[in-house]
DNA sequence: CGTTGACAACTGCCCGGCTTTTGTCTAGAT
DNA sequence: ATCTAGACAAAAGCCGGGCAGTTGTCAACG
């Protein structure tokens, strides 16, 4: 027994729940769906609803939350095939998450024309629960991935991709694959020294060999410096 | 003799118009404010106003480009600062961008908690001529003060820098001098690659002995691999 | 040119009254 | 036990209408 029932089952509810609202969104606007019709939509009665969720807030909110969940799901799965090259995985995680988000419901709802914002400030000056989700998730995925890279760097890392990721999202500068180039040509240089022990795989295991990997400190040390 | 007297009263105007704009704001909400209100505390009339701006959506549009300048220049001047070294420059700039967006009247409004968001999406949703003016004119200030820096690196980074500038002022991650700290770890290694030919000549200062500036291809040639 | 005064059009707000929705509670069903 | 159904107060939204304020654009005036 992974997980007890009880939680199983709870989880099992709120993804139902979340992806009627999915659905919902599809056609209306937020601000256009009652609590009522995410219940009814999901064959759940509004009281569950409130059990499980608390408040329509709160239910925007984790619905924004799990939507980055998805997304992010998307990003990690582009970084693991990419395991043997970070920077390669940096540049098509970040193409990926581009190309999601321009066909994602909610995002295509946050970004309307004319639409009443009604989640934008769940991803910018409310953000602060989604950014700090999504940064966390993607810096466990980065050190799963990568176990040499310190974690603080690692995190480092994932904020800023998460904050540039929605301000790409929120308002997209030029084709995905440009905008992908531009963070990898922008980080990459910052991923070489973070993952210098698998990106410099060559001759030497130890550290001051010369060409490949310059005498880097890690990045850590170099920014508290 | 430099800008014929219609151009040079012409912004006068427009940055009397705006100044009172910036007072009439520490007070009120922006909802709040009439363009009559503006006007008057400007010591012009309401036609003036509409004759130099337009339209409120336009004048807002002109005030938030203008404020984002206003942080601009302090960051600039931050920049000119550590001319010699690029990094320092960066963390610099960006700690000043912080401290200064901190206590803006413009960015308090955007932030407030409960506050009606007038602003808000002209910095994000609807922030392209924004995000556009003031990358153009970070990359132009960079590439003068490193003239051997690509301009589309400059461009590049630049953009980023805007991006996350407006997004850690939306929301802000811890202190101003760790983010800043951030920034500088994430993005000094593109800096350094960038501004390699004025970085190298400032030698051994902080990095072990070798070669501190080992035979790195430019960002861009780096970049189109 | 900038100001002034006037203008239609639109928006915002007030009213009272009505409907819907939110959030909670209780009773009842499986 | 947990979910549902039904009811509930409180809050919010939508009406129409009327009134005040605002926006955006005139023409006429210094």
């Amino acid at each position: 027994m992974s997980t007890p029932y009880a939680v199983a089952a709870r989880q099992l509810l709120r993804d139902t729940l979340l992806d009627a609202a999915h659905e919902l969104l599809q056609r209306r606007a937020w601000r256009d769906i009652a609590m009522r019709d995410v219940a009814h939509t999901a064959g759940v009665s509004r009281q569950t609803l409130y059990k499980a969720f608390g408040s329509r807030e709160a239910f925007a909110q984790a619905f924004v939350m799990r939507e980055g969940d998805r997304l992010l799901a998307a990003v990690e799965e582009a970084m693991q095939a990419h395991l043997d090259d970070p920077r390669a995985a940096l540049a098509s995680a970040f193409e990926v998450f581009l190309a999601a988000a321009a066909e994602n419901p909610l995002v295509r709802t946050v970004v309307r024309e004319g639409a009443a914002e009604d989640f934008l400030p769940l991803v910018t000056i409310r953000g602060t629960p989604v950014v700090a989700h999504a940064a966390a998730r993607l810096a466990a995925s980065m050190t799963e991935g990568w176990p040499e890279v310190e974690h603080a760097d690692a995190e480092r890392l994932a904020e800023c991709l998460v904050r540039l990721a929605i301000s790409y999202a929120a308002l997209p500068g030029g084709s995905a694959e440009g905008t992908a180039e531009s963070v990898m040509a922008l980080l990459g240089p910052y991923v070489q020294e973070i993952t210098a022990a698998v990106a410099a795989p060559a001759p030497d295991h130890g550290r001051d060999g010369g060409s490949p990997a310059p005498p880097l400190t890690t990045a850590t040390a170099s920014a508290r410096r």
